[in-house]
DNA sequence: TATCTAAATAATAATTATTATCGTTTATGA
DNA sequence: TCATAAACGATAATAATTATTATTTAGATA
C-alpha cells in the first residue's frame, strides 16, 4: 500500500517534469525513470534494459540509451564518474559521493556534509567557475575483504 | 641541455621500473611512458598513438592499448575518473585532483593538501578500506567562459 | 659475442558500447 | 477525433577496446 503510494507520487512528479521540460511522457520513459529512482546500484543502460524487459517486452536497448541521454540533458539523472567503459547512471538527488570497490566493482553512495560545505582551494578561481564537486573513494569493501572478492 | 638531461633521467627511471616489475623495456614502451610523463592533458590511447607516429611510424594503436594496460596494472599510470567513453590516462605522481570543463572537456590537475589530509566520514569504515581519494570538479573554465566555448 | 626463448609487436579480426537512420507508432494539443 | 511532431523499434553504422596469430626482439645464457 505504501509502495503503491510511493509509485503514484513518483509518477506524478515525473509527469510534471516532462511537462516542465517539454518532452513527452511515454510508458518507456516512465519505467526507465522509475527503475533509476528505485535502483541504488548505479545501473548501466544494458542493466536497465534487462530489468525492464519482463514488463516492457518490446523495449529496445536503443530507446534506453536515447532516454537516458534525454534525462541527462534535462538534469533528471547523471552519469557517474568511473574508469569503466560502460556508462553508469543514477537519479539526480541530494548531493552525495561514491565508494567504488576495486574487487567487485560495486558503486555505493555516501554523504559527506563537511566536504560539501568546505571551500575550494583559492586558486581554483583562476581556472573558472565550478558547478559540481564529486568525491570518489576507491578501496576494497568489507564483503570482498572477507570473501576474497568472490560473490 | 637540461631537457636532454631530464630525458636521460626519465629513461633511467623507466628502465629500472621495468626491471623491478619484470617486464621488458622496449622502444615502444619507453616512448609511450615518456609521452605520458611529459603530457599534462591526460591523453587518450588514440591521442598518444597519434603523437608518437612521427617518431615510431610502425607503432600500432593496439600496442598503445596493451602497453597502457600493462603500465596501469603495475601502477606506473592511472586512468582518470570521467564520464567520457574514451579512457584518459596520466603518469602516476603526487596526489592531486581534477578540474573538468563542461564545454571544452579539458582536464586540468590541481592540488589540495587540506583535502588530502582531511579524515573521511567515520561511517566509511563500515564499508571497507579506502586506498585512494579522488576529487573531480566540474565547471566552465575561464577560456570557455570568455570565448563562449569555441577554441 | 652469438644463440635461444619467452615476451612483445603489428596486422587483422572480433567484440563491446553507443549512436545514427528510417519507417512506423503514439502522446498531446487543436 | 484528428493532425502532427516527437518518440519508438529495427537495423545498420560507428567508436573504443580486446583477442588472435604470425613475426620480431629484449634479455638471459652459453
Amino acid at each position: 500500500m505504501i509502495e503503491h503510494h510511493r509509485q503514484h507520487v513518483l509518477q506524478a512528479q515525473f509527469e510534471q517534469a516532462c511537462r516542465e521540460k517539454g518532452f513527452k511522457m511515454t510508458q518507456q520513459r516512465l519505467e526507465i525513470f522509475r527503475e533509476l529512482a528505485a535502483a541504488s546500484d548505479h545501473p548501466a543502460a544494458e542493466t536497465i534494459h534487462r530489468r525492464l524487459l519482463p514488463k516492457l517486452p518490446t523495449l529496445s536497448l536503443d530507446t534506453v540509451y536515447r532516454t537516458l541521454s534525454t534525462f541527462e540533458h534535462h538534469g533528471l539523472i547523471t552519469k557517474v564518474d568511473t574508469t569503466e567503459s560502460q556508462a553508469r547512471f543514477e537519479a539526480a538527488g541530494e548531493e552525495h559521493h561514491h565508494l567504488i570497490c576495486r574487487k567487485c566493482g560495486r558503486i555505493t553512495d555516501f554523504y559527506w556534509q563537511r566536504f560539501d560545505e568546505t571551500a575550494l582551494p583559492p586558486d581554483i578561481d583562476r581556472w573558472g567557475r565550478v558547478s559540481k564537486k564529486n568525491v570518489t573513494l576507491y578501496g576494497i569493501c568489507k564483503e570482498c575483504e572477507e570473501s576474497g572478492g568472490r560473490r
